[in-house]
DNA sequence: ACCTGAACACCGTTCAAGT
DNA sequence: ACCTGAACACCGTTCAAGT
């Protein structure tokens, strides 16, 4: 008997899981339901359900569109990439989080990090600063997407529209003298006024902190001994029961 | 009968619930269990498991030393902030992430945040700005702390060493010819250096993607038509299923 | 006010069996 | 090869009751 099902009609059909209402909705006893098909019919598909988050999260880097490497320069070349990676995500926001630990997990996520190591190579980072420095630009596309302001979480847009009602209510009627500037930016804490802009912005200051990164190298090696900023890091661990309420 | 629990001592169990084991074996049954007690017991401190997760969110950022504010720049300040962040995040590195979409929910995240908008607002960022770009501020601090190479997320000391040695053999046994850089990295990428390189690298950046993000605003309000960038996240959804696997 | 006990709905997963 | 059926351990949570 030839098979109705697959694995990628298990991961589209999570996906719709997730896009419609959130992470913690996308079971395997759902998504056997909504195919008219007994739980333990994935088991033939999937090892466990661990195995199911691995795949959505690999699907969501198969679907970032890789520029070939041309002879641009390095940086114009990873703003595309980073550009492509999210929207890549965006397709799949509520699901975008499944990324966070899992680049290294799958080829297209190893074929993306390969590229961005590449291009960091081509800018001149040794190898140490380059596996920092990429792991946290792609780690921060991720995050943009997960933290987007007013991001939908229900697919339903009327429950949306009033959660966010809600929200910038709630951090509007706050006590002007404690959180003066929280309440002036009620608005656009709640709600991108622009999506675009907001991207456009969050891939600009990724590329920022990576270019500036490459000084941050040669400074530390002239001044070794300018460890002032590990101070607040590396404090002792205290009790932290005395400061809990 | 005076009370011999209370919310205190049950964020103090979750903790090490969760540095131990990870999130997923933080069960109301077992924070229960380990005070030999019944599950409902907690119910009289807790309405649900979310405002368990809500209570180790504010205790994180509960923890963090905000620093007062100075003389000094704008944005020595700013990264004595996000170092702080990163301070109290790293105690409970399992339970960081619990944080990330929750800093507008309890009384010390919005201290945090109003700070932040402080900072940014004397350093001329408007509101719209200023709001998106403490957002990214805290949120990539958090990412930072979650993504860190080689983090543990058991508690035991042989079965993390373990899991990095495999990790890292799967890393440098791929074909060379596809993942070349990954292999030359796979080191790096595994697991850190120097932890507090990787966070002075990671703040770093972070402070210099603030700092150009201002010059980002006035670049676009100048040439509003240079909208190149937007191109790749603006374009049309298309259908998914043809380039799976 | 604080905790217990029994029950329920829902979850991931094992094992054995059907076609 | 592909799917079913029954069962198990574990989960969050409701309701009612104890002291």
């Amino acid at each position: 008997v030839q098979a109705r099902l697959s694995r990628d009609i298990f991961v589209e059909t999570a996906f719709a899981l997730a896009d419609d209402e959130g992470l913690e909705s996308l079971t395997i006893r759902r998504m056997a339901e909504s195919h008219g098909v007994t739980p333990m019919a994935l088991y033939r598909y999937f090892a466990d359900k661990d195995r199911i988050l691995d795949a959505l999260a690999e699907a969501l880097l198969a679907e970032v569109a890789l520029p070939e490497p041309d002879e641009r320069r390095w940086d114009e070349q990873a703003k595309e990439l980073l550009t492509a990676l999210a929207a890549a995500l965006r397709r799949h926001p509520n699901a975008a989080i499944l990324v966070l630990n899992r680049i290294l997990q799958s080829e297209p996520g190893l074929a993306l990090i390969d590229r961005t190591l590449m291009l960091l190579k081509a800018a001149g980072f040794p190898t140490d600063a380059a596996a920092e420095t990429a792991g946290y630009a792609l780690s921060s596309v991720v995050t943009l997407v997960v933290t987007e302001p007013g991001r939908a979480i229900s697919g339903d847009v009327e429950t949306h529209a009033a959660v966010l009602r809600v929200k910038k209510a709630t951090l509007s009627s706050l006590d002007p003298r404690r959180y003066s500037h929280v309440v002036a930016a009620a608005a656009p804490l709640t709600r991108c006024a622009s999506t675009e802009a907001y991207y456009d912005r969050g891939i600009h200051m990724i590329m920022s902190g990576i270019r500036d990164s490459q000084t941050f190298v040669k400074r530390r090696a002239r001044r070794p001994s300018k460890a002032a900023s590990t101070k607040a890091v590396a404090k002792p661990r205290r009790s932290r029961t005395t400061r809990l309420r």
